[in-house]
DNA sequence: CGCGGATTTGAGCGACGTCAAGGAGCGTGG
DNA sequence: CCACGCTCCTTGACGTCGCTCAAATCCGCG
């Protein structure tokens, strides 16, 4: 498990790159100015290494600024279920500020950077600025939703069903965050899919054949090529991610 | 499905009934006032009957007062998946005000009555009661981690597994809100079940019957009687919900 | 070149699904 | 009171989806 690395201050909120995409909301000058006051510094680590983990406190929550991660919890002999993936602009580590205690683990799917904030400072933002609170709790209901979804998926739909909305919302997650261009691969081993999926890696590695078999995905590079995101959709049966613009902090 | 009933203010929230109960956190003076004004009715509804309906943009958010609920989505072709339990101190509809539409059905599960709130005076909230917006959002952080946990039951737990954890946690729940006194039944089906843990009723059936041979339930009076939740817990290999106090609404 | 991780494939098996039928409990109308 | 028609629970037979075991291949990296 590689370490995490560098810790200091680099991207000014104001030149945030995230700003510019259409999918994202405004600041206002004063909002944009208490945030950047929030955020205390940035952390980069490897693809692999572990952010958060499970039953710890930490003093800090984080914004993904750029890279891929997922959020995992184990069970006592091992199974792993993977919970959701983060995209740029999405708040990780809220439950632990929040609740004292992670209840699940953090990791990196690629090289990740983060925003750190402190969960001191939370009480300022709840006082101060209404309007980032309430994003706050829009940003935990769409999560919510996320995990909804997520839940119809595993329980109810089939195994060829469930990868195929797999990789669809992964890839509009990653399409809307500026993470995939046209010919970018989503950076998961099948291992992953399988852990995300409730299957067994066997029975995921044939499932994903399938879908590679008609066109819709190709597998390489270590990675997931979506040759036809509207197909996946349709083999799942699902409608597809709301497009309004996101908060994010 | 029986209809929706009587709707006019019943309880005030100065002699709320779950403000008794050590389960939940106190109100200050000034919170217990704004709440009582943000409150503008009481809604009573048969078990059966559906309270909010997926794709519907409800001008109410609603925390139940007594009885049970569930929220749910269906698959187009009528597959249901179950997504989680309501009990009273529960906040339901928060999407649908957050987010304009909501994305997933409540129904009644018992005689249910609940507390309703205007969205439109959510702003209010957030902007002259910070403490309750961070209330909320702890609400919806909670929400968050039961749905993590549900994740990983129905992808990563065996059937009886599964069952022994659904059992469990809403023994658990029912407890601490008031519901379940020790001989009381959780007013479920073997459907609810099944629909809620990705099975078959039938495979739900043979499974609930192992639980009941190991006398750790028993079904009866239509609904499930739980004889040893701690039994529940080890087969299930869960550690239970924190016991930390909640906020509601 | 050797090694470890990821992917692929086949064979056999078991958990869980579907189909089918029957019984128990309860409310309604005759 | 009884007949009926529900809904819910139960059980058996059998099929299949997805799991486990096992082995081979590919690849990047030291």
């Amino acid at each position: 498990m590689p370490p995490k690395s560098t810790n200091s201050q680099k991207t000014p909120c104001q030149q945030c790159p995230l700003r510019g995409l259409a999918h994202f909301r405004e600041f206002t000058p004063d909002e944009l100015d208490f945030v950047s006051r929030f955020k205390t510094g940035e952390l980069s680590v490897d693809a692999g290494a572990t952010i958060l983990v499970e039953g710890s406190h930490s003093a800090h929550l984080y914004t993904v600024l750029s890279g891929w991660a997922f959020r995992y919890k184990l069970l006592s002999d091992g199974r792993r279920q993977i919970l959701n993936y983060a995209v740029p602009g999405d708040l990780v580590g809220l439950q632990g500020s929040i609740q004292g205690e992670m209840q699940h683990s953090i990791e990196a799917l690629s090289p990740v950077t983060l925003c750190v904030f402190e969960r001191d400072k939370l009480d300022q933002l709840f006082t101060r600025y209404p309007s980032l609170a309430y994003d706050l709790t829009w940003i935990a209901a769409q999560e919510e939703r996320i995990l909804d979804e997520h839940l119809l998926s595993i329980g109810r739909r089939t195994a060829i069903e469930r990868a195929a909305y797999l990789l669809a919302f992964m890839f509009e997650r990653g399409r809307a965050s500026g993470l995939v261009s046209n010919r970018a691969v989503l950076p998961i081993t099948q291992q992953h899919v399988a852990d995300t999926l409730g299957l067994s890696i066997v029975h995921t590695n044939k499932t994903l054949r399938k879908l590679a078999d008609r066109r819709l995905i190709r597998w390489q590079d270590r990675g997931c090529l979506v040759l036809d995101d509207e197909g996946l959709a349709a083999v799942a049966g699902w409608e597809g991610l709301p497009e309004t613009r996101r908060p994010f902090i």
